[in-house]
DNA sequence: ACGAGCGTCGGGAAAATTTCACGACGTTGC
DNA sequence: GCAACGTCGTGAAATTTTCCCGACGCTCGT
């Protein structure tokens, strides 16, 4: 390990998937593991002491997720290198993870190869996208599946978060001061928006699209 | 690695876990790591030909899920020591699981340790359930939570299952060649039994208690 | 054998929700 | 200024959900 090599962030909350990341990385020359963090706020922590030219990071994570680190890594340093490394096969959850800022988005199923490449591509300042995400992002596009987050407008997108995580329509119109009528329109309205009959599949689409995880099943 | 050595099958699906598994179970002595395997189907191909002294499996893998594989498994060798080793920290899949036949079930989030030890409880025969999960459990007993699988009937549970997968009340009548009456008047029975209000917690609570994977949403 | 209990199936009617049509108001953009 | 759109709300119709009920068949204990 020369001065020279890159130095790596890793971020995942399981401790064996971490050690599968350096035994594989570490057969790799040129790329040094500086360090390893199991949530979001000590990613950012760390990203803070240690500048490392790469972060590698799990999206579903206790507490600050991945998106929501990737947005504060980059809003503190807009040239930072972030690669996306998740269980998620999930076109909706990979351009929620560009838009924020990662540089690429490869899934754990892909073979190491991929990920070492992954890594050398976003070293390089290339975007990387694993083979099955793109293949997804391609089927989305030609399902024609309308994004929720494109479709709707703020007031319903907040509503539909709030129906996907609170209970009753009467509760949401207390938390927006609007009435339960208002909610109830709404509420019809973005099922037509996106083309679902039953709010089974409402929250299935969510589900589908990463706006609501399986982790923030909270209030068990 | 003396010809004593306890063998091990590996099965998950993300190469780099395997990997992670590896590193960490190489460190132990009387450990061996015999084969891996990447879903259900392939893991009992190699039990069978294998006979490995230990598997340990994750849940969440495309075609065959974990707890398919273990009721296989289990049916094949009553005796067959699987420990599941899985990112879900959720004490309906720990139920399922260990109800299928497995001898123990630890969350990803644990250390490397906790694993080390849980693979040699089960070695030893003993049954091992990592501390988080222990404490799910005993938080959905104290909540009361109804569990889907006990407290519905063969019929309601079969509409639940329709209602999460198919999409109107007539489809599944049809299905069922029932009126669409009594699949409605099932639907209603069934949230009371389960004690949710919409169907929206319905969905929630079926995702928390395993019935519906975030990888089932096939028809995307 | 028989009644009690339960699972399954559905009808009827009341209650609640969803949907649709519509209007008002403020903002934005041309 | 005005067209387009987002937000909020009303009223009435359409639909769904819920509740109460009865029927049938099965199992189980006595």
């Amino acid at each position: 390990m020369s001065a020279g090599d890159a130095t790596i962030l890793l971020v995942d909350d399981h401790s064996v998937v971490r050690e599968g990341y350096r035994s594989v990385l570490q057969k790799q020359p040129g790329l040094r593991v500086v360090a390893e963090a199991s949530d979001g706020a000590e990613a950012y922590r760390l990203y803070k002491s240690e500048a490392p030219d790469l972060v590698i990071m799990d999206l579903s994570m206790p507490g600050i997720g991945g998106i929501e680190a990737v947005r504060r890594i980059r809003q503190r340093d807009k040239g930072a290198k972030i690669l996306i490394f998740t269980m998620h096969q999930n076109a909706g959850f990979a351009v929620q993870a560009i838009r924020a800022g990662a540089r690429g988005y490869v899934t754990k199923t892909s073979p190491p190869e991929t990920l070492v490449r992954a890594v050398m591509d976003v070293l390089a300042g290339r975007i990387a996208i694993s083979p099955d995400i793109d293949h997804e992002l391609a089927l989305s596009r030609l399902a024609g599946e309308s994004s929720a987050a494109d479709v709707l407008t703020p007031r319903e997108f907040e509503v539909l978060r709030l129906l996907l995580a609170e209970r009753t329509t009467d509760e949401i119109a207390e938390t927006l001061h609007v009435s339960p009528k208002t909610v109830a329109n709404l509420h019809s309205l973005i099922k037509d928006k996106l083309g679902v009959g039953s709010d089974i599949e409402l929250v299935r689409l969510a589900l589908r699209q990463g706006l609501l995880t399986q982790v923030d099943l909270g209030d068990a």
